[in-house]
DNA sequence: CTTTAACCGAGACGGTACGTCGAGTCTTTCT
DNA sequence: AGAAAGACTCGACGTACCGTCTCGGTTAAAG
C-alpha cells in the first residue's frame, strides 16, 4: 500500500489558529464581493495577511478552501439545530424547513459560496461528491427520518422510497436556484409541498 | 437607442464557415478531453488551426464558444425530432422521454460540455438564463404542452400549474446528474414518473 | 543535428524595439541603484512598463538581458573609436589608454553593471567567455595589434608574446578594480607602464 | 561605546563544536555539487541536520559561513607552511609558488569555493575587501617579503615598489583565472615570471 | 476585372495569477 | 540557553492564458 509520494504532511499541531480564521474570513468575504472566479488565492492570501504558502500548504485548491470555510461557517453560531419538527402535520413541517432553506439561498452570505461550490462540483465529480457528502448528506438524512415517521403514522404510503420521494420537495428548489429556471418564493415551495405529498398520501 | 457601444459588428457574410467548424470540433474535442476549466481559448485557436482573434470576433467567452458548438451540435443530425409522443398514455409517454434524457446524460459527448456550460450557468447568473433559454426552454414547452393535452383529456387535476408539474420528472433527475446525488437508471425515472403522476392524478 | 527542444523560437522581426530599449534602460538603471543581487526579472519588467513574458521570450537570464544592455550602452554613442594611438611613443600611447580605462572604471554608469557581468561570469564558466569575448576581446586585440607595430619598430624584444605582454598593463588594474585589492590611479597605471616596458623592452 | 544594534551576541562557550562542523562540511559540498548560486541555506542546514536558526544566529549571510568554512579548510590540514623560499634564485623560487598556485586553482575543491567568494566580493566591495583580507593579503604579504630581500640583494632594482611588482606575477594569473580570459599551465606562469623580471632587475 | 476593405493565421504585447522556492523570523520542544 | 524542527510572511521565480494589437496574405464584394 503506497501513502502517497507526497510532500510530507506538515504538523498540524502547530498550524495557525489565526491565519487559519483569517483566511476562511478573507475567502467567504472575497467570494460574497466579486464571485468565485474573480477570487484568487494571491487574494484571500493579502486580504488574510497571510504567505500564499500557508494556504498552498494546507489546501489543496480554491474550492478545499472555500469548502472548509462554508462547513465552518456553517458550524459556527450553532447555526442549525437542524431536525425536521415532527408535529403530526407533515406537510406543515416540511413546508417550515423549505421556507427556511429558501431564507438561505435568498442569503448572499450563503448563496455566493454554495454556487460556487456547487458549480466546481457539476465538473469535477470528485470535489462534487465531497461536498453533496459534506453539506447536503446530513439534511437529506432528516428528511429520510420525517418521510419514514410520516409512513409509520400512516400518512404517507408504505411502499415508497423516501429516498426519492424526497428529491420532489428538494430537487425542483434546488434546480431553480441553481440554474435560474425559475423563481424561488415561500408560495413555490408551500405549492411543491401541496403537489407531492397529494402523490405520496395513501388513496 | 444603442444596441452596443461594441466595435462595430464584423461582417457576418464575409465570415469563414470552415473556421467556424473547426472552432466548435476544437472546443467540444478539448472540454471532452481535458475538461472545461483547462480548455483554454489559445487550445481551441491551436487545436482549430485558426487565430485567436478569430475567436474573439466572433464569441465573447469561452461558454459562448462552448454553448454555440453544443447547440450546433445538438442541432446537427437531425438530432432529435424532439416531440413527447401522446400516445394517450402520458406515464408511458413521459418515461420515454425521460429514458432518451438519461441515455444522453450517460453519452460522455454530451455530458462533458454540458456540464461545463451547467456549471459556468451555476456562476454566472446571467449566462445560466442564456443557456437555460436556448438549451432547456425548448423541451421545458413540450411537458408544458403535454400536460396540458393530459389535463384536457381529464388525466391530470384541473387545478395543477404545469410548470410546476414538470419539475417532479426533470429536477430530480436533473440534481442527481448535476450533483453527483445518486445513481441515474431507467428504473430510476420510471420510479419518478409512478410517483409524481399519482399525486398529479384526480381522485 | 539537433537544432534543439526549444520553444520554438519568437519572430524577431515583429520585435517590439520600444520595449527592447525600455527593457536596456530600465536594467541599466536599477543595476545602477540598487545593486545586481537586488535587480530582479519583475523589476526590470515594472520599470520598463513591459510584460515579464516580454523578457523570458528573448532572453535566457538576468545576466543576459544585462550584457545585451550593457554592449548597446557601450556600441551606441559611438563611444569609442578606440584604436589604441601609434605616435610612435609607446609608453605614452598605452599610458593613454589605461587612463581612459581608469576613467570608465570610476564611471559609476559603468561600474556597475560591469561588475554584475564580472560577477557571473567569475561563477558561470560559460557566461564568463560570453562576456569576455563581447566586452574584452576586441580591446584585447588593439593591445596586441600595438604591440606588434611596437616590435617592429625594435621597441619590443621579438621574443615577446604580445598576448602575455598585454596582461601585465591591463590585469593589475583589472585584479584592483575586481577584488578591490589597491587604488586605482592615472600614477598607479603610469607607473605599470613604466615598470612593465622596462622589461619588455630590448637591451 | 555599542559594538552592534544586534540581538544580544549568542554565547559563544555554548555553541555546539558539531554543528559547526556540520555546517561547513556541508557548505562546502553544496558548492562544489551545484554551485555558488544554487547552494541556499536551507540547503546546508538540511544537509548538516541542523536548524536553520543555527545558521543565522552565527553567521551574517551565506557568504559569511563560506568564507568561514573555507579558511577553516584551508588552515586545518597544516596545509601550507606557506612562505616563499629564498634559496638565492628569485626566479626559481617565484616560478615555484606560482606552480603550487596553478596547482590549487585547477583543483575542484579550491576553485567552486574560492570562484563563489570571488564573485561575491566583485559585487559587494564591502565583503570584497574582507576577503581580500582575510584570503590574499598574507600572501601577498610573502611576495612583498620576498622582494625586498631580492631588492637588499640585488636582483630587482632599488626603486620599484614591492605591492606593485607583485601584481605582474599574480595579477595575470588570477585574471586568467577569474574571468578565463586565458588558459593556466606551468609553461605560463613560468613565462610571465620571465617577462616580469626581466623588467625588475637591475641594468 | 480590378481595387479595396474585411477576414484570416500568426503571434508579440502588457497584464494577472499561478504554484514553487528560498529568505529571514518566530515558536515549540527537547537536551 | 542552545539546538532541531518547521510554520510563518514575504518576494521573486518562470509559466500559462488572458484579451488587445499589429502584421502580411487571402478573398469576396464594390467599383
Amino acid at each position: 500500500m503506497v501513502t502517497k509520494p507526497a510532500k510530507a504532511a506538515p504538523d498540524t499541531a502547530r498550524r495557525s489558529e489565526r491565519s487559519r480564521r483569517a483566511i476562511y474570513d478573507a475567502a467567504l468575504a472575497l467570494v460574497g464581493e466579486v464571485g468565485y472566479p474573480r477570487t484568487t488565492i494571491e487574494g484571500i492570501a493579502a486580504r488574510a495577511g497571510v504567505g500564499k504558502q500557508t494556504i498552498y500548504r494546507w489546501w489543496g485548491s480554491k474550492a478545499d478552501v472555500l469548502l472548509e470555510a462554508f462547513l465552518d461557517l456553517a458550524a459556527a453560531p450553532a447555526a442549525e439545530p437542524y431536525a425536521i419538527p415532527d408535529t403530526g402535520d407533515l406537510a406543515a413541517d416540511i413546508k417550515g424547513v423549505l421556507r427556511a432553506t429558501v431564507d438561505q439561498m435568498t442569503d448572499p452570505r450563503f448563496d455566493a459560496p454554495a454556487r460556487a461550490l456547487a458549480a466546481e462540483g457539476v465538473v469535477d465529480a470528485e470535489a462534487g461528491r465531497r461536498f453533496t457528502a459534506a453539506l447536503m448528506e446530513p439534511n437529506i438524512q432528516l428528511y429520510v427520518d420525517r418521510l419514514r415517521a410520516a409512513q409509520e403514522a400512516g400518512q404517507v404510503r408504505a411502499g415508497i422510497d423516501p429516498r426519492i420521494a424526497l428529491e420532489f420537495f428538494i430537487s425542483p428548489l434546488a434546480q431553480r436556484w441553481l440554474q435560474h429556471t425559475g423563481p424561488i418564493s415561500y408560495e413555490y415551495t408551500d405549492t411543491l409541498v401541496d403537489y407531492a405529498l397529494y402523490g405520496l398520501a395513501p388513496r
